[in-house]
DNA sequence: TGGCGTATGTGATAATTTGCACAAGAAAAT
DNA sequence: ATTTTCTTGTGCAAATTATCACATACGCCA
């Protein structure tokens, strides 16, 4: 299988995953005032070894100086460099339900550099109506608001019966990454990225160790 | 003699992680009228391979049979045992913000097995409103009230700058899970569980893959 | 009954991930 | 200039996690 030179990237998809999570405690310090920091503080505040945190970073080149650890406002911006989130990100939210409504109303979003530009729901007394700033659309129009607007993110918050079907319409228009909200796993191509929230199964890992 | 272990230490945290996700995927194939399935017919629909999820499996016990595979409502039902979600757990909520209210609201956590028992702000103003189902109390009942009614989980959705403090306040009145909202990681003992609920690093793991 | 197809559970093995420990660089103090 | 004190980045080893492969068991059917 000679098509390795296709994947420049031997990066462990673990190690992105903590990324945004320096990212987030690199924005507190910056908040709190801090202007410095180091791998023994960042895991202390983290819960992670140290060489850990080092070794992460350090596939992205040395961010670091040694003997005063990092500065903090040069490592965000490299680390949102490494994530691309040093721009903004158009998102399609699919549902507009409760469950729908309550993302779309979700100020975290915005505040990090991800707009919601296009809410659907496929149920027609909700289509024209307002959720929140959005008017809400019908799925028919789904695929040519996507491409039009050329967007790859798209959020799910449909009942989970729908939930691949919606998927299968976001794939088939393009989007590229999926947040699904819905309590269920979906099939996707390889070129396509998902994430799940479901706050019930973190709560089930944790019932785990109750006594 | 199956090897049995009921050493609940000696099971990597991953594994009891992976569980939430297959007793999902065996609720949506009972709903969906199967009887029996496979591991491998499992991981097609998880994308995971067979083999883990008879590793995983088999850390609790043999739950299958050979050449058939698994009784679908028996799995279930082992995993809801080996997970303690075959009962209701109470669950305290801290915030009542726009996110604390979407949380209240979210049918999700009624559906399969937690109940909210109470919800808490430190807003005087919202103090005795009815938040949903709930009336908010003041924090100064919190300790109280987690004593009285004996509850051991709790989702905090404060805003991040106050997550800790509320965390401290739930571990004093002996809580021993916490599902966090806010974006920002928590200091516990080791005796306490947290998980993390944050959208936006979901979705800056994904960013990074996009082109 | 015996043969066939199928699927589990599990030792052995491979791959991945984490942690250790230290050379080397940087700043500050003397 | 030298010493002291930090802290990074990184080979290497350890630990953890995932996969392989197969003996074993079950059900079915002729």
């Amino acid at each position: 299988m000679p098509s390795h030179s296709t994947n420049p990237d031997d990066i462990p998809d673990i190690v992105i995953g903590r990324l945004p999570i320096y990212l987030r405690a690199l924005m507190r310090l910056s908040q709190e005032g801090h202007e410095v920091t180091s791998s023994h503080e960042l895991g202390r505040i983290l819960g992670i070894s140290s060489a850990q945190i080092r070794k992460d970073l350090s596939h992205f080149g040395g961010f670091g100086k040694q003997g005063t650890g990092y500065q903090i406002s040069y490592l965000e911006d490299k680390l949102r460099q490494v994530l691309q989130v040093n721009r903004e990100w158009e998102i399609v939210l699919v549902g507009a339900g409760d469950l729908g409504q309550a993302v779309a109303n979700y100020r975290g979003f915005a505040d990090r550099g991800f707009h919601i530009a296009c809410v659907f729901d496929s149920n027609p007394q909700k289509i024209g109506k307002k959720s929140g700033n959005f008017v809400i659309q019908p799925m028919s129009e789904l695929k040519d608001t996507i491409l039009a607007k050329g967007i790859q993110i798209a959020m799910v918050a449909v009942p989970a019966e729908y939930a691949q079907e919606v998927a299968n319409q976001l794939i088939d228009a393009g989007v590229k990454a999926i947040l699904n909200y819905a309590p269920i796993s979906i099939n996707v191509p390889s070129d396509v990225h998902v994430q799940y929230i479901d706050p019930v199964a973190h709560l089930q890992r944790m019932t785990y160790y109750l006594k």
